[in-house]
DNA sequence: ATTTGCCTACCTACTAAAAGGTAGGTACAT
DNA sequence: ATGTACCTACCTTTTAGTAGGTAGGCAAAT
């Protein structure tokens, strides 16, 4: 892994533990062993280094999707939520989920590649619901797209809110929602 | 309305638009016309203005449990939406939702506030959901408790998610939780 | 009745640390 | 000899927090 990549993923997991705005360029640098202004050289501002960690989200979010496009529509909604066990393991909450409250800090174009990651979320979730029920495996009330949300939903704040209830709440919740659909 | 109150109530806002480590004394102390001192007067440190601002959440939850006391399970449960529909009216995102992410750099006493409250929402929306199944109003799979699980965990996340997708999506959200409840 | 003293609710003026960021230098590889 | 990947050594601003002062209200002591 390069300097740079380096710097985006541990970029990526300070946000997720503890928000971006109490993180600084010395904890990037003092981890790395590199100093200060090294980072700033690879990332000039901080809401360059903050666009980095969410393009790089991007580009993981559709190679997952596109690695997941054969899978029945149940493995595929799994799959789904296998990206918010990695985070939980770590006790991270998700980018969306940690930038969304800071969003009235962040620069327009932070704003405008977060909605887009959201936007492609809900999309891909939707597609996996609608071909679900087309298959006859999924059943739910609704729209596809309003189901999406109530399970993006589930998903996102699962993780912020399991950090101050219990941890098996989380896989409850991930249960819950696979019941819910299946039966 | 004294200073103090005023302090803290300008805090709770501040903390829902834009998070607890993106503002500062000065925003508080300019905000109304005195000086930083005079807030740290009330306030020794920041956290025990955060800590102000839980224990204050944690007492209009209280009034609000009590008062709706009488309602029926399908008004309470509501009533305890409305909650997030003031919230969502600002643009702002509910307490824990904006504390829960940055939870790692707050200190021990506001973690166990914290706690407190998500506990205390959890188990007022399970009681509710439990008293509406066994009046036949509720319908639903698993566990009261799990099933509040979702809907607290849908309706913290649909203020953050719903930043960056659409605002109707907050009240599709919502309808849904209701609709799925009552069929 | 007036003085004395204390409390509340601010103020001025400051500090140390940390923040994001910059200018310009160097060492090595191509 | 040019670019890459760092470095040293700064700077400015903001941050949370502090020391100590003051103006006015109240209340007991003289």
């Amino acid at each position: 892994m390069t300097t740079r990549d380096r710097i985006v993923a541990l970029a990526d997991d300070l946000i997720r533990d503890r928000g971006i705005n109490a993180f600084s360029f010395a904890d990037i640098s003092e981890e790395m062993g590199i100093k200060n202004a090294s980072v700033h050289y690879y990332f000039p501002t901080k809401s360059s280094l903050c666009l980095a960690v969410i393009k790089r989200q991007q580009v993981a979010l559709e190679e997952m999707i596109s690695l997941a496009k054969k899978s029945a529509p149940l493995d595929r909604l799994e799959q789904y939520m296998s990206i918010y066990d990695r985070s939980k393991e770590a006790d991270r909450v998700c980018l969306v989920g940690s930038l969304a409250p800071d969003l009235h800090t962040l620069n327009e174009d932070i704003r405008v590649a977060l909605k887009e990651v959201a936007a492609r979320i809900l999309e891909w979730v939707t597609e996996i619901l609608e071909e679900g029920r087309d298959e006859g495996v999924f059943r739910f009330g609704g729209n596809a797209r309003s189901r999406a949300l109530l399970i993006v939903t589930n998903m996102l704040a699962s993780l912020q809110l399991t950090r101050l209830t219990k941890s098996e709440d989380f896989s409850i919740i991930k249960k819950s929602i696979i019941k819910d659909l299946t039966s």
